[in-house]
RNA sequence: UGGGGCGUAGCCAAGCUGGUUAAGGCACCGGAUUUUGAUUCCGGCAUACCUAGGUUCGAAUCCUAGCGCCCCAGCCA
């Protein structure tokens, strides 16, 4: 049985990851495959261009692309621009670029429902001639009101019996732009009785005299998403059509539709299969477009691209890989219980990442003065830094030391609590990489704490290790570092669940969600590129941000120091 | 209330064609190593699988009846 161990554990050369876990997605997909249904699969990532990409369609994503290539198969990335009202190219952009950055391979052409309207149409006509489809001319209350309810059967449309001729003629004279919006739609003829809701003769076609963001002014006649998205699965040949739990109900109309087609030869069998699972819901973090829109159209993030937001866009900015992305997606699993996920899966997937391909880095963020008194003025050392301690091939870089030193003010306390073994008056700890200091006062007027140096203690000379300290402190040389503006992020909500209940989201907002300090950087940091990721030393991962030296924030780094 | 789903540890999630001690991850708790109170490494962490009955030598896995949660009544997707 392969579902262990077939496919699923080709990870790629040189990757020493567990195999996938067992799913149900996967275990359909082997069915298929063992069965000889398919030969191959076929599978897609379908957005809406109307919005901005987030966490959740980065697991549809790595999902869909993820199976493709796991099973030698091939995903699609596909606009389903049907509805010109709310789409724009300037989505469609900012989608295909998220799912680049995601490393999801589409074969280099993103495709585009609008591309096969003429098809959909005709499909329409078929439906209409072989009286699967009538318009329907009541207003939009009206439909409302014969859909019965969760318990009443609908009733009939007065114009459910047009014959296919006159369905036929009027679906043409919508398509030409004779009528006005609503004035009619196209319907599926099922069953206005059905226990399904979605079978009670679902629109599938209605009149909007809109430009379209691809297909301009050709249509005014636009096909529903419940219509043309099987299509576009069986024109794609898609084999499993993954989407989320709510759209279970539609199944079955995604499988009337296609059988109808099929029946007239519109399509060849084996048809798609759509296949649902949970969507993600993270802790901390709101994922509703109606959400995110307002958080950014009411200023409560800098825009879209706010390194708190959890857009691609924003994750990217805050420093996240895709490949941590495509560990947090590994790790979550899919399945099609509704759950939420702790914010530190997230996180977690992302240290581990960033722990293994971040270059080390010293950076002050709350810069305490700390003067070396035997240490005589304008003298100068070079110290030796390993760029990844564990990585010794990775090499060293030089650090400049001197006599007057940044650092970091929580590893000095005149009155040291309990267990703390840092710097305080009359203890010594080594300066990382450079020498053992022993604390000899602090100084108020010019806030600086006094020490003095062992000057055979230099890390890496010989000797140096005799002297035995618990604490070890990162610094940067005050006559070489740089001011920069660090930007200490934090969760942008409060609570695991964000407005739930009645409870307006907005008051779970994080009031310290992003606070910005002056940091001392030491001097490799100038050469940072934009988007490079960097551990500052027992502070966490950061990233070089577009603006001028700033950095972000991306992640602490664990602190199982409990004060 | 009709239909469709889902219920395995604090959070995810395997297992489900019944059969050794119920995978794995996160979190948490110990301990070792450590020039990051980091990393790494060891160890611990469900007599229990929504509940109650039943079938069976044997059930998380099969049957019955309950209970709980989510989704559906857009000319949105």
């Amino acid at each position: 049985m392969s579902t262990k161990t077939g496919a699923a554990g080709k990870t790629g050369a040189g990757a020493s990851r567990a195999p996938s876990a067992s799913n149900f997605i996967r275990q359909a997909i082997e069915a298929d495959l063992a069965s000889g249904k398919h030969a191959r699969i076929v599978t897609r990532f379908p957005p809406e261009p109307n919005g901005y990409l987030h966490l959740g369609h980065a697991k549809s994503i790595l999902l869909n692309f993820g199976l493709a290539q796991e099973y030698g198969g091939r995903c699609n990335l596909r606009f389903d621009d049907t509805n010109p009202e709310k789409e724009e190219q300037e989505y469609v952009d900012s989608i295909i670029d998220a799912v680049n950055w995601l490393g999801a391979d589409y074969g280099g052409t993103a495709l585009y429902a609008s591309d096969y309207f003429d098809f959909m149409y005709r499909c329409a006509e078929y439906l209409v001639s072989s009286g699967n489809a009538y318009v329907d001319s009541q207003s939009a209350e009206e439909m409302r009101a014969n859909r019965g309810s969760f318990t009443a059967p609908g009733t009939d449309s007065p114009y459910r019996g047009r014959s296919p001729d006159e369905n036929l003629a009027l679906l043409r004279e919508m398509r030409d732009g004779l009528h006005p919006d609503g004035a009619h739609v196209l319907r599926a003829k099922i069953d206005m009785a059905s226990p399904n809701i979605n079978l009670r003769d679902p629109a599938i076609y209605r009149i909007k005299h809109a430009a379209h963001h691809r297909t301009a002014g050709a249509w005014c006649l636009y096909p529903m998403y419940t219509y043309a998205h099987p299509i576009e699965d069986a024109i794609e040949s898609v084999t499993h059509s993954l989407c989320t739990l709510e759209f279970e109900d539609q199944r079955p109309f995604y499988d009337w539709l296609l059988e109808k087609l099929a029946d007239g030869g519109l399509f060849e069998r084996p048809l798609p299969q759509q296949i649902e699972f949970a969507r993600l819901q993270l802790t901390y973090v709101v994922l509703s477009k109606r959400r995110l829109i307002q958080l950014v159209e009411e200023g409560h993030v800098d825009g879209w691209d706010d390194p708190r937001m959890p857009t691609l866009a924003g994750a990217r900015r805050r420093g996240y890989t895709s490949e941590g992305l495509r560990r947090f997606a590994e790790r979550i699993g899919v399945a099609k219980e509704n759950s939420w996920i702790e914010f530190s899966i997230l996180e977690d997937a992302m240290r581990e990442h960033l722990n293994d391909m971040a270059p080390r880095r010293m950076a002050v963020l709350d810069p305490l003065k700390l003067v070396i008194e035997n240490w005589p003025e304008g003298k100068e050392a070079l110290c030796e830094v390993p760029n990844h301690p564990q990585k010794p091939d990775w090499g060293k870089r030089p650090v400049p030391f001197g006599r007057e030193l940044w650092i970091e003010r929580d590893d000095f306390a005149f009155d040291p609590p309990k267990g703390y073994f840092r710097l305080f008056p009359g203890n010594e700890v080594r300066l990382r990489y450079a020498y053992v200091v022993k604390c000899i006062g602090y100084d108020a007027a010019s806030d600086s704490v006094r020490c003095t140096v062992h000057e055979d203690s230099r890390s890496g000379t010989p000797g140096a290790d005799r002297y035995k300290v618990k604490g070890n402190i990162h610094w940067v040389s005050t006559a070489h570092a740089h001011a920069a503006p660090v930007r200490l992020y934090d969760r942008l909500f409060g609570v695991p669940q964000p407005g739930s209940g009645e409870r307006d989201f907005l008051l779970d907002l994080n009031p310290d969600s992003k606070k910005t300090v002056s940091a001392q950087l030491e001097p490799a940091l100038r050469e940072a590129r934009v988007g490079e990721s960097f551990q500052f030393e027992r502070h966490g991962y950061f990233a070089r941000d577009p603006d001028p030296n700033a950095f972000n924030r991306t992640v602490t780094l664990r602190d199982s120091w409990v004060k």
